[in-house]
DNA sequence: CTGTTAGCGCATTCAA
DNA sequence: TTGAATGCGCTAACAG
């Protein structure tokens, strides 16, 4: 069996009131006691039941997670994740309000941080949007103690604890290797769709695909971005007018969301003979059905369970004051083909 | 507050025991009590406390794990992510015994899974080696009642209860598309690098590799497949004396392990001014530096923390007899190439 | 068939 | 400065 509170108050001749005192590093204990159960632990070997310490507590973390009204199925399987956190958040002790807010309306955002902050929550996670708005509302959430972590998307320059999100850099220099190893010694042009180059992390990856392509790949030619605003019909026709406007586009890299549009265009094109290289982001049905019919090449994915499960642990470290493992807490970027699928 | 025992003790007019005993479908109740009880459960929408109830049981699972004394990166990560798995089991009430078996011996492995069943166990995970002893073992194991998963390498034929490792020809045809994708119109012959044949995953990958390789990539030509032991020396002598008898061969296919030995062949043929695109398997820091200086092109990596985390949570359904969710359960193929290391 | 009761390992009043 | 006693939510003897 192993060492209870039992065993080292036994061991070190005090009470469990002491040992507990200790072990919670209050005050009210003789520099002598203390040693002395200090050593009965180190003896024992103790390590405390976080479990039964929790249940003893009864001490629970109330988190709120703000999530935008997005209906593309990334934001849908964050949802989800957060949902699925909740439930098992019993043995843990959480517990999670989901706050909805319009997408890409910062004011709105910022007033339901502000709103969070006035109920009873131990820490909010969410999806930032850049503006000024919301970096004030997230400084007086912080300054009242509140920790807050961003979630999928970063907002810089602001006091947040944390980023629970992919390296958006990386996600295009990725896309840069892959495609342009793809193409191979081809020569032509890429194009490129974005949601809108306005939000941190579409400007991020487009940033680093340009950069390592034109590094690597000088065969290669960028495109002018275009915004589709992770919308499905507008997708649909910036693809379909490059690909008429542009007889050399070989390539195309999709950094937002809004693949159904996208999917919807190459299939037009591959009926007229066309055929580009093409790397989107997330998986979902539909993009991992265009990975089985070859439309995509490779789907660039963030694993949305990951992230809220991170988000969820560095609040609770921070709500308790302790230090989170930055290299434990890295979000991956996935790389599917069509062979590796889950 | 959510609802407790009592609260639907109370709800549905019994004492606390019959609510437990409706809980954990116990003998003993009359169908009118229990429906009872299942209304106010599920009137008051409870869900019982895990951690509380495991605390109450006192239960603990005493699992075994059996390691091969392999001292190649894989296996010592394999090991050390059990070894974190049992830190952590304090909570979950698991607790981990790592027992080593000499490499590659069908017998000892044999001889150890039968000791390991005379030991107070409540499952076994093992690196399974195809052999009869070893089969007749899981058998004789399994037969008792004793849950047996393998971990990494599947046991075919045989009654271990669950297989936690990847799906190796997803594994080999994913390496095929990658390899033949990045050398694009090259025409040429790929050459393959095994620990051993004999070896079920191995043997597994090289299978779907050649048969992906020869239906999408007819330019490709596959030279014997090199069988290194994973063993440096062995693979290094076997990889250099291929590139110099090949001189068309510009691709390599490492499925196994010993990848230090694959690194120092590459090396030296860089240094003669020979590149070939190099597709190995395992991330460790020495493949993560191949990977980094541009000797491999793509590692494929199975996450061993997952598939520890995987078995541990299968012997523990399989030893309260709750069935597993096969999805769930499943271990991915992780791509890696330079930009999306962790 | 059902209820009473005593813990599991820990935190926390309230006394001493 | 320390200790005894009580309870968190649940399970499991042991009675009835």
């Amino acid at each position: 069996m192993r060492p209870t509170v039992h065993d080292i108050a036994a061991e070190a001749g005090v009470s469990l009131a002491t040992v507990d005192r200790v072990m919670n590093a209050r005050p009210g204990v003789r520099e002598k006691t203390r040693l002395k159960v200090e050593q009965a632990i180190e003896k024992l070997g103790y390590v405390r039941d976080v479990a039964a310490a929790n249940l003893a507590k009864g001490r629970s973390y109330p988190f709120t997670f703000i999530l935008p009204c997005n209906d593309n199925a990334f934001m849908a399987e964050l949802r989800s994740a957060v949902i699925q956190a909740d439930a098992r958040g019993r043995v843990e002790r959480t517990r999670i309000t989901i706050v909805d807010v319009p997408a890409f309306d910062a004011e709105a955002l910022a007033d339901a941080l502000l709103a969070a902050g006035e109920s009873e929550t131990a820490g909010i996670a969410l999806v930032a949007i850049e503006a000024d708005p919301v970096r004030a509302a997230v400084r007086s959430l912080t300054e009242r103690g509140i920790p807050v972590v961003t979630l999928v998307s970063d907002l810089e320059d602001s006091t947040r604890d944390h980023y629970a999100g992919v390296d958006n850099p990386s996600a295009g220099r990725t896309a840069a290797t892959l495609l342009g190893r793809f193409l191979g010694p081809q020569k032509g042009t890429i194009g490129v769709l974005a949601g809108s180059l306005s939000v941190r992390d579409h400007q991020n990856r487009f940033d680093a695909f340009s950069e390592a392509m034109e590094a690597h790949f000088p065969g290669l030619a960028i495109l002018p971005p275009m915004e589709g605003r992770d919308d499905a019909s507008r997708a649909r026709q910036l693809v379909s007018k490059a690909l008429a406007e542009n007889p050399d586009m070989i390539g195309l890299y999709s950094l937002g969301a809004g693949n159904r549009g996208l999917i919807a265009a190459l299939e037009e094109a591959r009926e007229n003979g066309r055929e580009v290289v093409t790397i989107a982001h997330e998986l979902s049905p539909h993009s991992r059905a265009a990975l089985e019919s070859g439309l995509f090449d490779v789907v660039l994915n963030q694993d949305a369970g990951h992230e809220v499960r991170s988000a969820i642990r560095v609040l609770k470290a921070k709500a308790d004051g302790l230090p989170v493992i930055a290299a434990q807490e890295r979000i991956r970027i996935d790389i599917f083909i069509k062979d590796n699928l889950p």
